[in-house]
Formats: C-alpha cells, structure tokens, sequence
DNA sequence: AATGAATGAGTATTCATTCAT
DNA sequence: GATGAATGAATACTCATTCAT
C-alpha cells in the first residue's frame, strides 16, 4: 500500500482493515507507522544484498562478479517493485535519512570491495571506488525506476544495462 | 522549506509566516500546495534544461555535447540542491506522477536525439537510445544525490563521472 | 465543564460543539487542552486575590484583616464553585503542579504578610507565619469544598469558620 | 504509581508489568482500574481511622482526643504519603465522588462525635459540630499536603497544627 | 490461575483551504 | 491585493478490557 499510494496517502486505518485485524494489533507488532516503514525498507535492503551475494557466489573475476551482481539487482527488483517504489519514498523524506543512509553504505561497500579488487588485477579502469559505486547504483536505480514497470521485456534492458556498467568501469 | 524539511513537513503556514505575508496572499499566487510544489518541479527542470543547452550551444560532436550535458547538469544541481531535493520527493508521490514523469520525458528526449545523433556519426556505440539514456540519467542522479553534498571537490567527481558515461556509450 | 465532568472526562469536541464552533477555533486560541486548563487555573487564582484585596482595602488592624480575608474569599468561592472545582482537579494532576505551585505561593504570602505584622502588634499569637497560613488556607478550603455545596444557608458556615481561624491565631 | 503519576497517567500495563504479571491477572483480582482505586482509596480511609482509634484510646478528655486525633491523622500521612497523594486525586473525579463521600462522612462523624461530648463538658465552645469537624479536617489536610512534603521537621508542623486546632475549639 | 494477543472506541491535534472584512 | 479567524475532515496513537488457550 505504501508502494502504491504513498506513505502519507497510507494510513494505519487502511493498514490494518486491509488485514481485517483491528487498530490495536498494528501497535503491538509496530511501535508506530515510521517503524512499519523502516523495517520494510530494511528489508528490502537485506534482500537486495542477499540475491547479489548469491548471484555472485563462485565467481572468481571482479568485473564478472560486477556484472553478475548488476544482473541480480535489476531481476530483483523487477521482481519486487513495490520495496523499490518504497526505498524511493524514504530518499525525500528527512525521517528516513538515517535508515537510508546506512542501507545505502552497505550496498555502496559492497561493491566498492569488487572495485577495488578489480582495479588491483588490472580489469577495472582506475578511479576512486567510491565515485564509481555510486555511479553504477544509480544507473541501475534509475533504469529500474523507470524502464522496468514499463511494457518493454526485462532481459533486453537488463542486458543494455549490464554492458553499459561494463564499458563504463573496464580498463 | 520542502528541500530541507519535506513536503509533509512543510506547512502553508510555515511558507507564509517565513515571508511574513497572512495565509490568504498564498492562495492569491497558488491554487493549492500541490501547486506550487509543481510549479517548482517545472521550473527546476526547466533550469537544468536551459544549462545543458547553453553548455552544449556550438559543440558538434554528439559525443562531447552529452559530455558537455552531464558536466552541465551535474554543475546545475551542485548550485541547486534545493531543487534537486524536491525532485527527489516528487518522485515518491503519487501526486506528482504526472509532473514527473513529462519532466523526465523532455529531459530524455533531449539526450536521446544527441545519442541518435552519435549512433549514425558512429561516435557512439549501437543500442537503445531511450535505455541509454535514462542509465546517463541515473548515474548523474545518484551522484548528484550522494556525493555532491559531501565534503570532497566538486570537479573530482564530475570529470569521474563524465569519464564513466563517456567510456559506457562511446563505440 | 471541567468541573462538572472532570478534566478528562471533557473532551476538546465536548468543549468546541458545546459553543457552536469548529474544533478548529479552539486551537486558535490556546495551545493545547492543558492549557486552556491552565488559563483557567490562573485566572482563579487572579479572582481569588481581587476580591481578597478589595475586602481588606481600608482595614488596619491585621487580625481583622485576615477575618475579612477569609470572609471574602468564602464568599468568592461560593459564587465560583467550577473554578474552585478546577482548582482542586489540578491538585493531583503531576502535569499541573507547577501552576498549583505558583498560585499556592502567592496566596500563601499575602497572608503571611499580614501573619507578620499581626505578629509584631501583638495581636496574633507568635508562631510560624508559613505553616499558620497553610492552616488557615486549609480550613477555608474544605469549608468550601464540602458545606457550600450543600444546603445550609452560606451566612452561618461563613461565620462559624471566620470565629474558627480567628480563635486559632488570636494572642 | 497513581500517587507518582496519576491515575491517568498510569495504564494497567503500568501496573502489571511492574509487578512482572501478566494484563490477565489484574482483571482475575479487580474487576476495573476504577475498582482498584476504589479499593486504595478504602484502605486509606480505614487506615486513618484505625491509627486514629489507636491514639485515643484510653483517653478521656474529648479535646485531649481530639488532639491525639490529629497528630496521629498526620503522623498516619506523613508515613503513607502516596495513599494521601491518591486521596486528592479522588477529591476532583466524578467517578470516585461516591467513595470520596462515603470515606468522608465515616472520619467526620468520628470528630463530631468527640466535639458534641466536649461541647456537653464545657471543654468546647459551642457550634455546629459538623461545621467544626469540617474545619479540623481541612486544617490537616492542607498542612498534610503542602507542609509534610517539604524539608522542614515534620515534629514542629505537628505541635503547631494541634495547637491550632486546640485553639479554634477550646472553651 | 495465568498468559498475552487481539479488540476498537476514543481523543488530541494538525493543517489545507475558505471567505467576510 | 491582503488579512487572519474560522472550518472540519483526517489521522496517529492509547489503553481499558476480553478471552481463547
């Protein structure tokens, strides 16, 4: 619901008789709505990084494991566009920066790691990993939000995707 | 106000008293809050349009127009954090779909008709100019969004991320 | 209403619809519920001293001085019974002990100034100025809070404990 | 925790997970929160009787009872504070109105009893003993609520306050 | 006897919007 | 053009009470 109509368009009430359970019940699981809205995001986050840890597990060559770990996110979130919808709510809201900024350094790190074990082994262009990781979250955020909801088939846009991130940061 | 506290956040009452003006003046100017938050989101797109294309003004290769654009682009939202903020928020908000999404549109088509361009020049390498430009678009998002407001110089990470577009499209 | 129904058996709806306003207006006016209660509380207090302070204006002598006072303050209390319903909601409320505090302390120390110079003169027995007019001030509540109510006619009542509080601090 | 906080302030989960029960064992002892207050409020009321009983026991003189009757009454509160402190809360609620009363007319009926013997043996003066009993009782009430709690010597308010009362009454 | 999850009515407060002056 | 008092729908959250286990 928050995905679809917004956090501040949900209210508990739709929250809760949407489950046919009574008010009462939402504040014994959720000590209020900005909790509910921060365990989801935490979620999502703990997702993403699960399916790119899975997808890259085996995988021996930094930049493949890059390429890898780009392919799963986008599948992921194709996969699961309302978390999506809801992490891009948290970004304009102040209430939320603390639980986005530390989901975002955990992704941003993990890929840095990759980075700089590329740069190392010759197979990524030098720069500063941190700029770079940036760099790739957003392509990959932006394609998601906007090109994936849309009719055109994932595994086209997913491909496009990955070769761009690629050509972007091989050496 | 909406940048640094929210939209939510943000009362007509705290617009009106900060420019010590009575409720009624707002409503004057304004048919509504959602008004004037859009009318904001225009004119920030419209900015960020007027600065690539004074940037690219006189450049002939497709290729160093767009370089042009995203220096341009990235130098814009630096001087308007307050603005880039607001975007941020409206992307969330279901209200704001519409605004949106035709910002976005002219924002893309404009990159999409250099990339065109630099496709038939064989200065750019072959694929889908709508993907290709929404991932320009979201790397310079996302950099725009987390690095820019931190501490490091500006022009490090702007020649980064020019170098990192041009090499993902470059043929 | 406060004193009819008790503090939180009033609600802010109760109070609005009961003056054909919207619940709007009352927080035009006060800050929150407490502090309308609060305004209410000082304004009692404010009666309570007026109407000491005009029955004693003229008198020189401080024993008779305090008869008046607690004469005046009988009969104030038998034409404000909300108020002084409202005042004694507030005595167990943690959230309105300070404003208690401060109207005790003002009441308290008109009489102890007149304890004093009764002192002085001879005319009232020494003792603890302070803890006398906690005494004093004590038996003209419970005067109030339980025999004006009731039937008896208000002249004897009045009588009865003005010769009281005069025996007790008589030299 | 209703003298500490109040009794609105103090929610049955309050109570009983202080207690380290579960919600389900208070309604298995007290049919209400209401019920439990009513219950203190009781207890309170028997236990300023019982020490009253005991100070005057084996006491003749009707105003030397009356005497013991007082500084027992504030030695009792002094060392039950928080009951005293529930009391008071009692005093300004409508639903507690009938127990306030009925507590009431119990520890007046026992002080108008002794009045109306010391009036017969010329050690009172005379007036209406309910009016008389009412001021007794308003006297250390007030010096209970406002004069234990401080710092100063609970020994001297005492002595004070019996001579006070002796004073108003005596023949 | 005891648990604790579930209920749902109740309530203070906010705030976009209107409109008589 | 401007004021600011008034409107009233909307909403998060509390908490006494119940009851299946």
């Amino acid at each position: 619901m928050f995905a679809r109509q917004g956090y501040h368009q949900t209210s508990i009430s739709d929250i809760v008789s949407s489950q046919k359970v009574a008010k009462g019940v939402f504040y014994w699981y959720f000590s209020s709505k900005e909790d509910l809205f921060s365990e989801i995001l935490k979620e999502a986050v703990a997702g993403l990084r699960r399916s790119q840890a899975e997808a890259i597990a085996g995988i021996t060559d930094p930049l493949a494991r890059i390429a890898a770990g780009i392919e799963a996110s986008l599948r992921y979130v194709g996969r699961n566009k309302a978390m999506f919808a809801i992490f891009e709510q948290a970004l304009g809201a102040p209430q939320f920066e603390e639980v986005v900024r530390s989901g975002h350094k955990k992704l941003i790190s993990d890929t840095v790691r990759h980075l700089q074990e590329g740069m190392e082994q010759g197979r990524i262009r030098r720069g500063d990993p941190e700029i770079i990781a940036h760099e790739i979250f957003g392509t990959m955020t932006y394609v998601a939000r906007f090109l994936l909801p849309s009719g055109s088939p994932d595994d086209k846009i997913i491909a496009e995707t990955v070769r761009y991130c690629v050509n972007a940061i091989a050496s």
